[in-house]
DNA sequence: AGTACAGCCTGCCTGC
DNA sequence: TGCAGGCAGGCTGTAC
């Protein structure tokens, strides 16, 4: 599923080849992948230039000439692919934005949960973006930072850093690799991770959301993330514990045990991490 | 206020 | 064989 690494190798993509292009149409299948609709998208966007590809967490906040401004969200498996006219359809094509000199931004995605989002105004995108938490990678956040923000819940620290209010663009992939990287029980209440196993646990999602990034993303399954060109990430190559139940552990030998931590499936070696 | 969880949706897999 | 039911999962809304 495309989180912080994925979505971050795709807004570099579309920056490079879509800045200063302009849409000539807008075409959907799927009336709920261009929020508020099909139609208010299309008025809004067409005629206008692309300006910037920005990014907080897993949301892309894409300006276009004119003030317009799109939320694109790819949830689980949202594709953002760049093509000519005329390029064979691609799999689960949910919407077509035709652009300059013959060129298609698609936006496919199998399940439907993800969208491409018109905002009223300048308030909106303030709003939604105040409600996005610090990312791991940036200036905002550090171990000293994490260790307060997360010293005032009890959940799960696994639930914790998929919280996108709290720490964003850490996904189901990446926080199961932290916290095996850091030794830390998933389970554990945040509130009770000292403050060394913080700063430990910091460090390890910046080291795995680099290593993430490094390998252009994860393709664990073959309907999930691809790049803006359709290619498949590299970093599934190098996962340490994603999906690897009853394969031994990298570290010690162990068999990597499958669980549910709030709904989400979780990978964990009991020896390893506690 | 803080926490827990159903529901959104499609395709794949299992079991009858 | 064919089909119903379960499962996967990020995020929002609702309930406790």
């Amino acid at each position: 599923m495309p989180e912080l690494p994925e979505v971050e190798t795709i807004r570099k993509d579309l920056e490079r080849e879509l800045v200063g292009r302009t849409v000539l149409d807008v075409t959907s299948s799927a009336p709920k992948a261009l929020q508020p609709s099909p139609k208010e998208v299309s008025a809004a966007i067409k005629g206008k230039k692309f300006r910037s590809f920005k990014r907080k967490g897993k949301l892309l906040i894409v300006r276009l000439s004119g003030g317009v401004t799109l939320g694109i969200h790819l949830r689980l498996t949202g594709r953002l692919l760049i093509r000519k006219e005329g390029d064979p359809p691609d799999e689960w094509q949910r919407a077509t934005i035709k652009l300059s000199e013959g060129k298609e931004l698609r936006f496919s995605d199998l399940r439907l949960f993800g969208y491409i989002k018109l905002f009223k105004g300048e308030e909106e995108v303030e709003e939604t973006l105040s409600k996005i938490g610090p990312e791991p990678l940036s200036k905002e956040l550090n171990g000293e930072k994490f260790y307060e923000i997360i010293q005032k819940t009890s959940r799960p620290i696994k639930i914790v850093l998929l919280d996108q209010k709290l720490i964003s663009g850490v996904g189901n992939i990446y926080a199961n690799e932290a916290l095996f990287e850091a030794g830390i029980d998933p389970l554990t209440k945040a509130n009770q991770l000292t403050r060394d196993q913080a700063a430990h646990l910091y460090k390890a999602i910046e080291l795995v959301l680099r290593e993430g990034l490094e390998a252009r993303g994860a393709t664990i399954a073959d309907e999930m993330y691809r790049d803006a060109y359709g290619r498949r990430g590299g970093y599934e190559e190098k996962v340490r514990i994603y999906q690897r139940a009853g394969k031994p552990c990298p570290k010690c030998g162990e068999k990597i045990k499958y669980l549910k931590v709030g709904q989400r499936g979780t990978f964990v070696c009991s020896r390893c991490q506690r």
